[in-house]
RNA sequence: GUGGAUAUAGCGUAGUUGGUUAACGCGUCAGUUUGUGGCACUGAAGACCGUGGGUUCGAAUCCCACUAUCCACCCCA
């Protein structure tokens, strides 16, 4: 260990070998979200601790004991956000986004903090992929925001990844489906686990999700959100599923999905992935017509999904999916001795600006060892300058996967030969994969 | 916050009846004559054996505490 310094409990580091995975995976999705139409926000890291109470809800786990508060000065009282929702919308009602074109539809890429307890899949810094759209109250829009997140999952190659979806109801009749929850399980208290017994008067919809046995059989015969729904809500749901058909995206109606988070109404989602361990949820979302309101908006229906970036590299890291190879080095120019060092500068600079990555030996290292850090570096061209070569005014370009020498010239002009091989190093790529030039 | 497991060089590991300069593989760097990578060979650098105490003539090895990591609960992305 070479320092006595170490970073946080919870916390990883993006080494660059590991960074061209996040590189694909980031691609993807603003690709994604631009398709849909979906615009970049990007907001503060904290935010004023009353939202996030306003927001998420001063009930939730994710407010009473999760949050990273700081105080800079006696007067403030800030909060490293917990998630992205909450600032968006935030930053929509400061910025008078719902005053532009409607719906709005809003994407961001941003790290998220939570006090937890870390474990796989799970880290108390942790980058959220988010998608929002405000201003639609219609099934349509929530079809669109769920194909969206379906969309991302599938262009990153990912598979066996179900959707569970669900209905929570508005405020009146989650209402009286607790109520009746209560009442059905009231009958059983004694024969729960000691935490449904809590989440008995706390919560009660959470003992559906219970992974005890004896709790869900109990669960098994507990009457159904689904049930319960007033006809709007009932009729929005089964919209929803006749779009999500004919659209074509498998899903399961999971009365057990109760998001943790206070704001959600009405539709609730989650991508899940069996293969990265217990922390399976790979994206959730849904949505959350009384958001804006309770922050000082007018009355806008919105919705959308949050996807954790390091849980679907896990995913796609166990289930073997491709990411966008690392970027190499295009020319590795080895000089020998300070004249030719400072040909190399120049030649670099030449390439440089002609779009080609270049480098030169910056250790005045030996030939041999030159070429073994070009090996190392993936270059695909090294260009030799000894004294021999800057009396010819000519350098020997070795072209490293072929093995073949050309002669370029020490001048500007060495652009358009480094062109030529490298065109023919992709199109002789291009024919041993059989594939078609454009 | 609760429970279980683990902690030896950048990475992966060996090393318990406690005993001299802590071993090996990968990786890094250099060399194997004259200016050319991948293979092979040789050599070098790199570890306060997680941290702090204790037992002992002597601790990587035994004891205690702490911390961190991993897995699970909780909860969520």
């Amino acid at each position: 260990m070479a320092t006595n310094i170490r970073r946080p409990n919870g916390t990883k580091d993006v080494v660059p070998e590991q960074m061209y995975k996040w590189e694909t995976v980031e691609e993807k999705m603003k690709a994604a979200a631009k398709r849909f139409g979906f615009k970049e926000i990007r907001v503060p890291t904290f935010e004023d601790t009353g939202l996030f109470v306003r927001s998420v809800g001063d009930t939730t786990d994710v407010v009473q004991k999760e949050m990273y508060s700081v105080t800079a000065s006696s007067n403030d009282n800030y909060t490293l956000r917990p998630e992205g929702t909450a600032g968006v919308v935030r930053a929509i009602l400061e910025n008078g986004l719902l005053n532009g074109a409607m719906p709005l539809k809003l994407f961001y890429i941003l790290s998220c903090f939570r006090h937890e307890k870390p474990q796989a899949g799970r880290l108390r810094e942790f980058n959220q992929f988010g998608c929002e759209m405000a201003g639609s109250p219609a099934p349509e829009a929530d079809a669109e925001i769920i194909s969206l997140a379906k969309y991302v999952l599938d262009s990153l190659g990912l598979k066996n990844i179900s959707l569970h979806i669900n209905s929570i109801g508005c405020k009146t009749c989650r209402a009286k489906y607790h109520e009746k929850l209560k009442e059905y399980f009231e009958q059983y208290r004694m024969d729960l686990c000691s935490t449904c017994q809590e989440r008995l008067d706390k919560n009660p919809m959470r003992i559906l999700d219970c992974k005890s046995p004896e709790d869900q059989a109990i669960a098994a015969n507990a009457p159904l959100i689904t049930d319960f729904l007033c006809d709007d809500c009932k009729t929005h749901f089964e919209q929803l599923q006749q779009l999500l058909k004919i659209i074509g995206i498998d899903f399961v109606v999971d009365p057990k999905i109760v998001r943790g988070l206070d704001y959600y109404t009405r539709t609730v989602f989650e991508f899940i992935s069996e293969d990265i361990g217990s922390q399976g949820t790979v994206c959730g979302g849904g949505r959350y017509d009384g958001l804006i309101q309770s922050l000082g908006g007018q009355p806008t229906p919105a919705l959308g999904f949050g996807m954790g970036l390091e849980r679907l590299i896990l995913t796609m890291e166990n289930q073997g999916c491709g990411f966008m190879t690392p970027e190499t080095c295009d020319v590795y120019i080895a000089p020998l001795g300070e004249n030719a060092v400072k040909k190399a500068a120049e030649l670099a600079g030449f390439l440089r600006n002609g779009q080609y990555s270049a480098e030169y030996d910056l250790m005045h290292r030996s030939l041999k060892s030159q070429m073994k850090y070009a090996d190392k570096i993936g270059a695909s061209l090294v260009m030799i300058i000894g004294d021999n070569e800057l009396e010819k005014g000519k350098a020997e370009l070795r072209n490293m996967k072929t093995g073949e020498q050309t002669e370029v010239s020490l001048d500007e002009s060495c652009l358009s030969t480094v062109d030529t091989v490298l065109t023919g190093e992709w199109l002789s790529q291009a024919m041993a994969r059989g594939g078609d030039i454009l």
